[in-house]
DNA sequence: GATCAGGCTCTAA
DNA sequence: ATTAGAGCCTGAT
């Protein structure tokens, strides 16, 4: 990962990285947050090439509107990615989160 | 080297 | 509030 990743990957990364549990971000927040508030795309273009031994929450990030984009569905017929929000403690609404309830917010 | 596509967001009507 | 168009950057073909 670390390899050919440019600074915008690792900016990016690192954000996820510290991405609370029980607690959600944006694809927006975090690539402002890494410092590239163009970036929001190459956030999902990059996780999309995470895999899951890349141990980033990566699930955790999600799109403006509090939906998940993938299509990844796992036997429970459900995203794989809510799944891994509700084992979070986080409540999926119509397949969506509540953004003013769980999105991220930095504590600094 | 150029072109197309993508897990998005912002601004305008 | 919803719909439509433009923008930014990288990865793959």
């Amino acid at each position: 990962m670390v390899k050919g990743s440019t600074e915008v990957a690792l900016a990016i990364m690192n954000v996820v990285a510290m991405v609370p549990c029980g607690s959600v971000a944006t694809y927006g927040q975090v690539a402002k947050l890494a410092g590239f508030p163009k970036h929001a795309r190459y956030v999902g273009t990059l996780l999309k090439n995470m895999d899951v031994n890349s141990h980033l929450p990566w699930h955790r990030i999600i799109n403006g509107q509090g939906g998940i984009s993938l299509s990844k569905l796992d036997d429970q017929g459900m995203n794989f990615q809510a799944a891994l929000l509700m084992a979070e403690g986080i409540v999926l609404e119509n397949g969506k989160v509540d953004l003013k309830r769980y999105q991220w917010r930095v504590a600094g």
